[in-house]
RNA sequence: GGGGUUGUAGCUCAGUUGGGAGAGCGCAGCGUUCGCAACGCUGAGGUCGAGGGUUCGAAUCCCUUCAACUCCA
């Protein structure tokens, strides 16, 4: 039997001896085209050549594309692994001709391989062309040994490709195979229809150009596109019927089936085909860069990790073990695709943290679901609020719900959860920082020419011309001019502030912002006026606030630093994922999947800080944006950018393509701090760090609330201390003041020396921690103490009488708390015997009383009622349960006279019960 | 940026219109045993995430805030 593999490189040798280049598939996750999800066909990467925007390097080519599909017309992520050939994750085979070869060849050549090289009964191939394309009909009988009758025409729908709405397309012909116990039983009737009759082989024909009007045009060049699933002939070769008996996906299968106990054949074996499905797709996908996520790509991963996840369970597996399965992965297709062998390590580990995440997230999810279900009867439907609520609060993806759902017979108001999760966008949108701002009144032109040249790399300040302002409140201006130092926000970087002036007038530039004015890209200055108004003069002089910009320049340079120390540091999956700069602090969002740890940010802080010392000189050019990227300049994700493009290295470090401020030299930077880890979103982290002079700022703050903190705990604990009689309170205050005296030397440091603020802000919190564990001890001891001193002397004070047999017992106490004033009541209570006792206190000038009854006296007596009544002649409330109750009021007089009228309240309630 | 959910012992979690903070597992000691496991007894371990408020009284109700999770943008 012929291995999977050897058929891959049947494929590709074949069509190599036939004059094809050999190119290496592209990445599943394509990042030059963001209008594309996942690589979802063997053209992805061709489009280009298709759409006449790029040369063909060769004419004719051969390739296994790794292609990933979830959704669209082609695939459905609810059919994956129900049937026996739908993936999420799978292999174009293709050959191409770019303006070479045509028809006759692609349909030869497709035969000679199926049925010389590979040997397929001929008896069960069929093929299919478009009912227009009389010339392919033609072509197959002529071309090949295939009898006429077994050439079919079919319409649009099976033999007419189209990429898109417009654009290159053409008729296609498509090779079937049948794959029926009964040879007998095959009919033409069945093609397209009947799925037995597999499709195995799509030659696309390009030669049309589909026009915005509908129509179609001829193209100048015509090209071959095919395409053939990998995991279908292999079946067909391996003589099976489902596409998970191949020996692509058997090593996955049973080791599936090693580590759960559950073998395939047990049940419907779904389970295992989702899991085997879906574990290449995790792998392939995170090995070109994806990461689970809870938006756009990185959301698909996550909810095929969730789904593969959920089926784990139905095989009883309820921790993380879908990683383990990578290796088997990497044992099938490493050879092919060695990326997924080189990240291996790192895809087993994203994919651990996010089962062992959603573990719990499914646990809590499953439970609700449990108890929606249990108040419904088959047939029934679940609420769309109630799916949304799951989605939405615990991360229950929607298929889920619905997998579930249909397991126990009930359906799921799709309508409803549509109409939730509408609410839920309108909320967000609703929330969405208003641009009422930019908009408005009209924008009058005072002069014409350029506009909006930006000058700030090089200059802080230029004279300018106005060309455009607005006004929208009496003192409010808004200006658009030929040319500014001014950064108007972008990239993360805040706008800038500062002053432009004429003779005339005075404005403060509030903020710079970017943004389009009858149809150009300008940058707009937000300006208050503070002397003067706006007359005809047009020349003016514009300052950006200098210490302000510098501020801004070392920040960003910092973050480039920290975005490179962070891939050093974590890994190549960090990347950007959102960045503000401001003066005073920047803050970085970056995907990593767990929290970073301290040692972590030490060493990342550590790297920065190599680097700023290192001084080196920062170089800044504008490029093409593809030799740009060929130079290995970091761009990032999401952002669009020119063909030109502004590129910013510090050598033998970091480079990104980036239009914002920096230093010239890392020195500049003087001193780098995180003050902050984060998390933003499940895969999302974020950091804040200070940079230069904000640092010793941090420092000082820091220190200084520490400080704070650390005297009033000494202090409490030199009181607390004082009352204890125990030699232990001698100890225990010479350990603190030892402590603090070294926290607290201001010799034990030198201000502006950054390795000894550290330190000594670490001493601080060892000594603070220090001094709150000391304060729980001395406080346990102090209430022992209390308590050992208490009990006895005071029992002898309680005031003793006897209603109707009943002993009564009351006093007022001092005592330090509820908890010491509650333990003697209820140990006067045991002395007692059988009996009540009321004690009474002031706490904070409030009366307070305590009622405790024996257990043979709760029935008759309850404590909780004496005590309602007791509060309410206090002139407050009172209540509890039948052996022990509290009450209070708010006039401390009242106190004496109402303990004393115990044993009244007493009879009172014995008496209406008789009574 | 805007919602939702959850923060109680080392871990997993209970905690009923507001009335003395609990269970299981784990830990320590003792007993039983030649020893271990198992078992029995005893014990330690809690700012009920933090800060305000309402109340005679708050883990419980209200507000603010922090953290984790999650969805939307």
């Amino acid at each position: 039997m012929k291995t999977g593999k050897a058929i891959r490189q049947d494929f590709i040798s074949f069509f190599e001896e036939k004059g094809h280049r050999f190119v290496r598939s592209s990445p599943v996750v394509p990042i030059d085209d963001p209008t594309l999800l996942f690589t979802n066909a063997g053209m992805n990467q061709f489009k280009p050549i298709f759409l006449d925007l790029e040369k063909p390097r060769y004419k004719r080519v051969v390739n296994s594309q790794k292609c990933i599909r979830v959704s669209g017309k082609h695939n459905d992520l609810e059919e994956v692994g129900i049937d026996n050939y739908h993936h999420t994750f799978f292999e174009m085979l293709g050959n191409w001709s770019f303006g070479d070869y045509y028809k006759a060849e692609a349909i030869q050549w497709a035969w000679e391989l199926f049925t010389d090289v590979w040997g397929m009964d001929p008896n069960r191939l069929w093929a299919t062309v478009h009912h227009t394309d009389d010339e392919a009909a033609d072509l197959w009988p002529k071309m090949t040994d295939i009898p006429p009758e077994r050439v079919l025409r079919f319409g649009d729908k099976d033999n007419f490709w189209e990429m898109g709405e417009t654009g290159p397309c053409g008729p296609c012909s498509e090779i079937h195979y049948y794959e029926g116990a009964d040879l007998s039983r095959m009919s033409a009737a069945g093609v397209n229809v009947e799925p037995e009759y597999k499709e195995l082989w799509n030659l696309v024909f390009i030669q049309n150009n589909r026009l915005e009007d509908g129509s179609l045009k001829d193209l100048p060049a015509k090209h071959v596109d095919t395409g053939a699933g990998l995991e279908r002939i292999v079946a067909v070769l391996q003589g099976k019927t489902s596409n998970y008996d191949t020996d692509l996906f058997t090593p996955i299968i049973e080791h599936i089936t090693k580590i759960t106990g559950v073998p395939s054949s047990e049940g419907d074996g779904v389970a295992h085909r989702v899991l085997a499905d879906h574990v290449r797709m995790l792998a392939f996908s995170m090995a070109d860069g994806a990461l689970p996520s809870n938006e756009g790509r990185g959301y698909v991963v996550r909810r095929i990790l969730r789904r593969a996840a959920r089926f784990g369970r139905m095989l009883e597996r309820h921790d993380p073990f879908i990683y383990e399965l990578v290796d088997t992965v990497t044992d099938v297709m490493g050879a092919a695709f060695p990326e997924i062998v080189e990240k291996r390590e790192h895809i087993e580990r994203v994919i651990e943290a996010e089962e062992a995440s959603f573990g719990e997230t499914l646990d809590r999810g499953l439970e609700i679901f449990a108890r929606l279900a249990r108040d419904l009867s088959s047939g029934d439907v679940i609420p769309g609020e109630e799916a949304f609520r799951l989605y939405d609060t615990y991360g229950f993806p929607l298929d889920l719900t619905e997998l579930m759902a249909r397991e126990k017979g009930l359906a799921v108001d799709t309508k409803g959860f549509e109409k939730a999760m509408g609410r839920q966008r309108e909320r967000a949108r609703g929330a969405k920082k208003s641009d009422v701002k930019l908009e408005g009144q009209e924008w009058v032109t005072l002069t014409e020419g350029e506009s909006s040249h930006f000058l700030g790399y090089a200059t802080i300040e230029s004279e300018a011309t106005i060309r455009k302002y607005r006004i929208y409140e009496a003192d409010k201006l808004d200006l658009i001019l030929d040319q500014t130092p001014f950064y108007a926000e972008s990239g993360g970087q805040i706008g800038d502030t500062g002053t432009i002036t004429t003779p005339g007038l005075d404005l403060k530039v509030v903020d710079t912002q970017k943004s389009a004015v009858q149809g150009d890209e300008e940058i707009i200055h937000f300006c208050e006026i503070l002397r003067g108004k706006l007359d005809s003069e047009t020349k003016v002089t514009a300052a950006v606030d200098a210490d302000r910009r510098q501020a801004i320049r070392l920040n960003h340079t910092a973050t480039h630093l920290l975005h490179k120390a962070l891939k050093m540091v974590l890994g190549d999956h960090v990347q950007q994922a959102g960045s503000l700069v401001a003066p005073d602090r920047l803050r970085f969002d970056f995907t990593h999947y767990q929290k970073v740890s301290e040692k972590g940010i030490k060493e990342i802080e550590k790297i920065v800080n190599q680097v700023v010392h290192e001084d080196i000189s920062l170089d800044a050019s504008v490029q093409d944006f593809d030799d740009a990227r060929k130079g290995g300049a970091v761009a990032i994700f999401g952002e669009k950018y020119g063909d030109r493009v502004r590129v910013v290295e510090v050598p033998g470090f970091s480079k990104e393509l980036c239009g914002g401020t920096h230093v010239d030299r890392t020195g500049d930077i003087g001193y780098f701090k995180i003050t902050s880890e984060t998390a933003v979103a499940a895969g999302v982290r974020r950091m804040e760090a200070v940079t230069g002079n904000n640092v010793l700022i941090y420092y000082d703050q820091e220190i200084s609330s520490k400080q704070a903190e650390l005297k009033r705990i000494a202090a409490s604990n030199e009181e607390l201390a004082s009352h204890l009689s125990s030699e232990l309170s001698e100890v225990s205050t010479m350990a603190v003041s030892a402590e603090l005296q070294r926290a607290l030397d201001p010799d034990s440091f030198t201000l502006g020396n950054v390795e000894n603020l550290e330190k000594h802000l670490g001493d601080l919190t060892t000594a603070t921690e220090q001094l709150q564990k000391e304060h729980k001890v001395l406080l346990r001891e102090l209430k022992k103490q209390r308590k050992r001193v208490s009990s006895k002397e005071l029992f002898d004070d309680l005031t003793l009488t006897e209603i109707a047999t009943i002993r009564i017992g009351f006093a007022i106490l001092d005592v330090h708390d509820q908890d010491e004033f509650k333990d003697l009541a209820v140990e006067f209570k045991h002395r007692l015997k059988s009996g009540v006792v009321v004690l009474g206190t002031l706490s904070e000038d409030r009366p307070q009383v305590v009622v405790a009854v024996t257990d043979d006296l709760k029935a008759k007596l309850p404590a909780g009622e004496l005590a309602r009544e007791l509060g309410q002649r206090l002139g407050g409330g009172g209540g509890g349960t039948p052996i022990l109750g509290t009450a209070g009021g708010r006039d401390p007089s009242l106190l004496q006279k109402v303990l004393s009228e115990t044993p009244a309240v007493v009879q009172h309630r014995l008496e209406r019960q008789n009574g």
